[in-house]
RNA sequence: GCGCCCUUAGCUCAACCGGAUAGAGCACCCGCCUUCUAAGCGGGCGGUUGCAGGUUCGAAUCCUGCAGGGCGCGCCA
């Protein structure tokens, strides 16, 4: 199925290639003067340069092979060359029918599906999240929601930070604390038998507690930074009492991270982390050395990237520090090369702040040179940083970080006292309430995060976020659940939804907006830019609401109420298919 | 020092491959609830797109320089 834009482009580029210009000219896109046209072309002013000749006339001979196509009730070349095309109500309406009766909404697939794998999330063992955590979630789940709605076969891995020194910190750290579990570990370590009922007991707020505590220690206290190195080396070789007193601390920390995830909306396929690509390090090495592309510089062992024509020198690759330890790059490349072996991916998405946008470069480079992705098949989806009211970048690691948890509870206490303000749900039972407070709180955040390029930095202003009204999250439940309280008196009222035509021009506006949902998915999948999708999900809204304040659907007569109950259901089913591919999900009411 | 990114209305942000009169929301002002959810709708106010050049029929968009801001730059991850 094929949106607007693209038949009509079919037919002017027809005209362009009738005329001896490259049919590719003929593109048409939607206008950019709604009060002239419905769709232009601006094919003429670019082939004038070509041919010599004046744009209007070319823009003429153009209009001249369209006359008479019934789908235009009007051709016109404006300004220099703008040729306009207003569609007619028919096509329109054909058009409008036809979206309502696609599954897909009006939505086409990609023509050659991939099998694409999305790192996003970026969540640790012992770390509670926060809101750096925020965006990498939001743009990552919405990236694989959309890769995958276009028809791509996609996996979404959280990437679990979970292995190296911090673990060896953190185990010492709850030794030091907890004798019962250090006595386990030792008797485990020392090969005999123990209760390990004791490792049970380890919280995760017990984790989150004693993490900071640990990391600032280690950086003062030698002889404690050391003990957690030598823990470290034991829990890489795999000694009981520390291997399973780590498996105790993943589980833990999994469990309550899927909890908030899935709170926000985000659930992964995948759970991989650090630990699951240890034990291909070593073959790795021999592998990389093998191929000659290890080389000893300073005691280290690297792999030299740059390339002819780079402006600057790139940074090698550091594989193996001259303490003969592995580096987050190598574990990174040794990733690569364990989802090639499982999963082959044709594209590996790695949604992470752009700050680490060298270092991305510097792997990728890494792995097409050792053959474990061809060139271009690893790419760096970065998204620039959440300040504060005052300019300034969230701390991520250290002092005063707003935890991810407490932010989506401040925005639903929010949205408590909202709902009742505007005395909405009042009748409502107190569980389904509770549900409609956290739906909108997280639409406000999501919102408020995908409305903008990924690419930019953006303010992070609580005030402005829990704002409901405008241009935010809440807005579109709001639009979704009013057409949803319609369809049900409409049901009520035993009114049906009945074949769409065109008329006024609200409906016009409404129907060009659900034709241009296609548009809109296209550039977000191109770009790799949610935004294009939040935009478009806000003008649904926008032209459904001004067409239901121009138009009584329910009272109008039994015709004319079929086509606009048929309107509003099909703006319902692309509204919450939009919001679905932002991670949004709508309440029945509100 | 080298490199990357950013600078658009009072504030927060958009703008498809260079295209017509640069768009939204917030804030401010004025209207609209005895009709389908007013978290809504309509109207108004608000711009030398950081500055200076260049390319082009046409520049927020491409190129150069400058100013201001952010970020990164081998043995942390």
């Amino acid at each position: 199925m094929s949106d607007l834009k693209g038949v009509l482009s079919e037919a002017v580029e027809a005209a362009f290639a009738s005329l001896g210009l490259p049919p590719e000219l003929g593109r048409v896109t939607a206008s950019d003067r709604p009060d002239l046209a419905d769709f232009q072309s601006n094919g003429a002013l670019a082939a004038a340069k070509r041919v010599g000749k004046p744009p209007r006339e070319i823009a003429l001979g153009v209009a001249e092979r369209l006359a008479g196509d019934p789908r235009l009730a009007g051709v016109e070349i404006a300004g220099p060359g703008f040729i306009n095309l207003k569609l007619s109500d028919a096509a329109l309406s054909q058009r409008a029918q036809a979206i309502a009766a696609d599954p897909r909404v009006g939505a086409a697939s990609v023509a050659e599906p991939r099998r694409v794998l999305v790192d996003y999330g970026g969540p640790n063992v012992a770390k509670p999240m926060h809101v750096g955590h925020l965006r990498a979630s939001i743009i990552g789940e919405s990236i694989k929601r959309l890769y995958r709605f276009r028809g791509d076969t996609v996996l979404g891995d959280a990437h679990f930070g979970d292995w190296g020194y911090q673990m060896g910190l953190l185990i010492g750290a709850v030794m030091d604390e907890a004798p019962a579990v250090a006595a386990a570990v030792d008797a485990l370590n020392a090969g005999e038998t123990a209760d390990t009922a004791a490792f049970e007991a380890v919280s995760l707020s017990d984790l989150d507690r004693l993490y900071p505590e640990a990391a600032a220690k280690g950086k003062t206290d030698t002889d404690y930074r050391d003990r957690a190195r030598k823990i470290t080396a034991g829990l890489q070789d795999r000694q009981p009492g520390y291997f399973q007193l780590w498996k105790r601390f993943r589980n833990v920390t999994q469990i309550a991270l899927e909890r908030d995830f899935h709170a926000l909306g985000v659930d992964f396929d995948l759970w991989k982390g650090e630990s699951d690509v240890e034990d291909l390090i070593d073959p790795m090495v021999d592998e990389l050395a093998a191929k000659d592309l290890l080389v000893d510089d300073q005691g280290a062992r690297i792999i030299r990237v740059s390339r002819e024509g780079d402006k600057r020198e790139l940074p090698p690759l550091l594989v193996v520090s001259s303490e003969g330890s592995a580096m987050y790059g190598t574990t990174d490349l040794a990733t690569i090369l364990d989802r090639k072996k499982s999963f082959d991916p044709q594209l590996v998405i790695y949604c992470v702040d752009q700050r680490q946008a060298d270092h991305f470069e510097i792997v990728f480079r890494a792995a097409y040179l050792a053959g474990y992705a061809a060139e271009g098949e690893l790419q760096h989806v970065g998204f620039g940083t959440m300040n504060g009211t005052d300019g300034k970048p969230f701390k991520t690691r250290e002092g005063g970080v707003l935890k991810l948890a407490d932010m989506i509870e401040m925005t639903r206490e929010k949205a408590r006292e909202r709902l009742h303000e505007a005395g909405l749900g009042e009748d409502l039972p107190a569980d389904e309430f509770e549900d409609i407070a956290g739906k909108v709180a997280v639409a406000a955040l999501k919102f408020a995060d995908l409305q903008n390029f990924r690419g930019t930095s953006y303010v992070f202003d609580l005030d402005r976020f829990t704002s409901f009204e405008g241009k935010t999250g809440p807005y579109l439940l709001y639009q979704a659940v009013r057409v949803k309280s319609l369809l049900r008196r409409a049901v009520e009222a035993g009114a049906e939804a009945g074949p769409i035509a065109i008329a006024e021009p609200a409906e016009r506006e409404l129907a060009l907006t659900l034709d241009a949902f296609d548009a809109a998915l296209a550039e977000a999948y191109d770009r790799q830019a949610p935004n294009a999708v939040a935009e478009h999900a806000y003008r649904l809204s926008q032209a459904f609401s001004k067409f239901y304040a121009a138009c009584p659907i329910l009272q109008a007569e039994p015709a004319v109420r079929g086509s606009r109950l048929a309107l509003a259901s099909t703006t319902l089913a692309q509204l919450e298919r939009a919001l679905d591919l932002l991670g949004i999900a709508v309440p029945e009411r509100m």
